[in-house]
DNA sequence: GCCATACTGAGACTCAGTCGCATCACGCCC
DNA sequence: GGGCGTGATGCGACTGAGTCTCAGTATGGC
């Protein structure tokens, strides 16, 4: 139960309809604990008998995080799921167990960058970074590393 | 028409059978420039009327990319794209315009996820960068950058 | 309050990826 | 150079994510 008005803001701010399909989404959405699929907010949405339609999931999905106030992360399942987060640049450390996430800044990856571009040749335009792992909460339940870190 | 023995020796090396369909796959892979899907190697396997089954072609691209000798990368765009690789750990530079691609190697990362591990608490295990750009073939095509590199 | 128009839900559709199963063929052993 | 066990194949049906169309709805500027 946090706050949705930063992604009905966003909304508004880029001169989109403030619907009630969108404001029941934004509530969702601000729900979820770690990072969520589109089918988890089509499975909420039903459960709570909201009414909305999937397409309206799908659009409502894209244009939040063509806002940049929702954030696509790829699992390493190859499975997408999202995340609500501030419009900023930055990066995401994903707890593996819970899915809760935790933005982190440039965090030295500037100067990666240039090296890399240095090295290659490439002019790098755009870049991702996700990182895996447990969360503080989480790391005492599960002892040992998935996979030596790297 | 590159060389398609490093796919063969994986699998090889693994114990896994070198199969009609495997070499003329492996064959597949090694000619690709760029980065490739598996529906491209649907379609090119028709057109050669190599007669591979689809299952078989998702099948061989889990085997490789278990190997590590093809490595899945996430597209901005959402689509799951492979490159034949080294399997070793490494990252790729991606170019947008031609889908070839550079492994670039640790180039300092080491160092951000340790210095984010610190800062969030999370144990990090694992990590995905990739970067997105213009190769140095087709940089003189683009003058713009497509957004401001951060 | 009216109206243009952005948005919506329903449902059909596409396309990636998976699965089960009968058949095949690789490659070890003789 | 054959047999044979078993791993691999191809087919085809299936699932599930995401897209599209379109007629109808409701937002918010006026
Ligand atoms: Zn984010
Ligand atoms: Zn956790
Ligand atoms: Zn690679
Ligand atoms: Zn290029």
């Amino acid at each position: 139960m946090v706050d949705p008005t930063p992604f009905l803001d966003a909304l508004a701010r880029a001169g989109l309809r403030l619907t009630a399909p969108r404001r029941a989404l934004a509530q969702l959405i601000a729900d979820q604990a770690g990072h969520f699929s589109a089918a988890d907010l089509v499975a909420e949405s039903q459960a709570r008998s909201l009414g909305i339609g999937r397409a309206t999931i799908f659009r409502t999905l894209d244009a939040l995080s063509g806002l940049g106030v929702v954030e696509r992360i790829d699992l390493p399942s190859g499975e997408h799921a999202y995340v609500g987060c501030a419009p900023t640049h930055h990066h995401h450390v994903v707890c593996s167990r819970c899915g809760r996430t935790a933005q982190i800044d440039d965090a030295g990856l500037r100067t990666v960058v240039r090296e890399v571009a240095q090295r290659t040749g490439y002019r790098v335009d755009e870049h991702k970074l996700e990182l895996f792992g447990l969360c503080p909460a989480c790391l005492p339940a599960a002892p040992f590393p998935l996979q030596r870190p790297a």
